[in-house]
RNA sequence: GCGUCCGUAGCUCAGCAGGAUAGAGCAUCGGAUUUCUAAUCCGACGGUCGCAGGUUCGAGUCCUGCCGGACGCGCCA
């Protein structure tokens, strides 16, 4: 716990047994809170609960025990006073003890590892599965698949800084009536689109044979969907046909299928390489249909499952869950059958003590049904899955709709990001020097520290809002770097970087965990000092909440306290050595945090820019 | 029709298991640079927290109803 907090639980409680309190109020840690402003204190109580035990009104009691405890505080190392303010009793910290908790901790590294304490004894960490993206093959990949992987992957970093030992799992829709109408439009009617789109892109562009089979998808529904009824039903057996080949596994259509499901594996894997996202298992759906097939018939037998209306499912009215399909009426397997499947293997063969799915809040009824039949068909683990609904992005001008032609594929994302960075940034950095070398930038360099900005303004814009909420997707918005964008934490972690890089030139010094932390008094640097003391309980409420946004909005506040800091407080220039060394080590805990955070994130902030 | 989620400043959003004068960013207006990157910092303007009840010493936060929006509700994934 915070020994702030444990402390002054300690004062508190030693002083309502002097004023007579026969028994001290429940859960009186989490009453402590944050005063509205910092001027009043870094850590308040507030005393309504206990009028009734001290039946006295709470200023009363605020300003008995700001007496009692005001006088023991004198030996306390880590609180320097106390107040009473109306029914609060608020405390003031020390601040040089809370700098030196904090910054040496994270100047060592030991900081970080505060968090991962939870797991205690021998017992091996937590290991809970995280999957997400789960993309189609045969589709394009767009902006609002962006948000899956940007919370996802977030998810597994800020799961592992909390203790946890992750997989990161990816499940790839292979399967399905989407892929036979692509493939079907492939075979069929592809000379139908203009001539340049008859072939798959060549050799020299592996990575956008995806895209173009989602054109193909496209246009194959479009296709469909705008025929009268006698030629739509007439299209429907025919993609019948070929997803039933394709269920046979052998044949001319099923080589098709490997080959084209290869070149979307392809684009997405090199999406993952852009944005930095990482997967340590993946599951095909193409793999599930046998055990979920088995799991139906199982459930049959146990009369958890009925036939009905020629299908087979469940009615789960009882729930409140409506009717749960299982298999179609002409034996196929559907997205809930292998659901089914993919549930029990995560936990038989990976060994999981939870399970998290990141999926769309339009699948909410879904994983409610598909949860609630692993517990009816005796699955015990049923209950260790969990839900993590995201809302949609969405576009200033409103929804995003392929038929509409407004969605936003990844290439064109990643070009349009690019250019807008590559225009009004780093041009200035091909034609002139910035900063302490007046050398021209390479251009690689020019190109990756592109490709980092490029990242963090999607991924921050993509994780700093609750995720329950839709998301509104506007490009400049999300990269202007006046504000709460990613171009805004990755600016002033380079600013950071670029003072400790000059007072090594310039002094020949390094940040030392043992400078004289009492130097730094100004209240920006109090403020920055509060905030490096906060971020693992932010860290910890992120994990167990399940809210990567908490993370971002604590990064996005550490970065504003920095700047401010930074505007103020100069290291170079600091008016005697003591502060100095204690700014150089202030500014450097905040960089190796703030990079920490950035990367729970998985955003990659350039070293300079 | 039933169910789930959302409704906070002109716009986009925070608000931590109810607590002090409701906070940011953008936009608008004004200020700061011979000094570690001004991709910055400071200030001003701007809110009956959708509406109405209820619970409570205290409600943006909990409960009920209504209004508005999004999504879902058997052979898509």
């Amino acid at each position: 716990m915070d020994p702030f907090v444990e402390e002054i639980l300690e004062l508190v409680g030693t002083a309502l047994r002097q004023a007579g309190a026969a028994e001290l109020p429940e859960g009186l840690a989490r009453m402590i809170e944050r005063p509205p402003d910092p001027a009043m204190g870094d850590y308040a109580m507030p005393c309504f609960t206990l009028a009734k035990a001290l039946r006295k009104p709470p200023p009363a009691i605020s300003s008995e025990l700001a007496a009692v405890i005001g006088e023991r505080l004198t030996g306390s190392r880590l609180l320097s006073g106390v107040v009473a303010a109306g029914p609060y009793l608020n405390f003031r910290v020390n601040t040089a003890a809370m700098a030196g908790l904090t910054v040496p901790a994270i100047l060592d590294g030991s900081y970080f590892g505060r968090n991962r304490e939870r797991q205690g004894d021998d017992t091996t960490a937590e290991k809970v599965m995280v999957e997400y993206s789960q993309p189609n093959t045969h589709k394009a990949f767009h902006v609002g698949h962006m948000r899956n992987v940007a919370l996802g992957d977030a998810l597994v970093r800020i799961l592992e800084y909390d203790g946890r030992q992750v997989v990161a799992a990816n499940y790839i829709g292979d399967v399905g009536t989407h892929i036979a109408r692509c493939l079907w439009y492939y075979e069929n009617h592809r000379e139908e689109l203009p001539p340049q789109y008859h072939e798959p892109p060549g050799e020299e562009h592996p990575e956008e044979r995806g895209e173009w089979l989602g054109m193909l998808y496209t246009a194959a529904v479009q296709k469909i969907t705008g025929s009268e009824e006698q030629v739509r039903l007439h299209y429907d057996r025919e993609v019948s046909r070929v997803l039933q080949a394709l269920e046979s596994r052998e044949g001319e259509v099923f080589a098709l299928w490997e080959q084209t499901r290869a070149w979307s594996l392809e684009a997405f894997g090199e999406i993952y390489r852009w944005l930095g996202a990482r997967f340590d298992h993946v599951f095909y759906e193409s793999d599930m249909d046998r055990l979920g097939r088995q799991m139906v018939d199982d459930g049959l037998a146990a009369g958890v499952f009925v036939h009905s209306q020629g299908a087979v499912g469940t009615d789960m009215e009882e729930h409140g869950l409506g009717f749960f399909l299982v298999l179609k009426g002409d034996g196929t397997t559907l997205y809930a059958t292998k659901d089914l499947a993919l549930a029990r293997i995560k936990f038989e063969q990976f060994g999981i003590a939870r399970s998290i799915y990141v999926v769309g809040a339009e699948q909410k009824l879904h994983f409610r049904q598909v949860f609630k039949s692993l517990e009816l068909l005796g699955f015990s683990q049923a209950t260790l899955c969990h839900h993590l609904a995201y809302g949609l992005v969405v576009l200033p001008e409103g929804k995003m709709s392929s038929r509409q032609g407004n969605t936003i594929p990844f290439s064109q994302l990643r070009r349009e990001v690019n250019d807008y960075i590559e225009t009004n940034y780093m041009s200035a950095h091909r034609e002139a020097g910035i900063g302490e070398d007046d050398g021209l930038w390479s251009a690689e360099e020019i190109q990756e520290t592109t490709r980092r900005i490029a990242v963090a303004g999607i991924r921050y814009g993509m994780v700093k809002q609750d995720p329950a909420r839709q998301i509104v997707f506007n490009l400049e918005d999300w990269l202007v770097s006046e504000g709460d964008t990613g171009t805004y934490l990755c600016y002033a972690y380079t600013r950071i970087q670029s003072v400790l890089r000059q007072v090594q030139q310039a002094r020949g010094a390094e940040p030392d965990p043992a400078a004289p932390l009492e130097a730094l008094t100004h209240e920006n640097e109090r403020a920055l000092i509060s905030d490096l003391h906060d971020f693992n309980r932010v860290a910890r409420r992120a994990a167990e909440n399940l809210a990567p946004h908490l993370v971002a909005n604590a990064v996005f506040q550490l970065c504003k306290s920095f700047s401010r800091a930074y505007a103020t407080c100069p290291v170079l220039r600091a008016e005697t050595e003591e502060l100095m060394a204690a700014r150089l080590a202030l500014f450097a805990a905040t960089g190796r945090l703030l990079l920490e955070g950035l990367r729970m994130l998985g955003i990659e902030p350039p070293e300079r820019m």
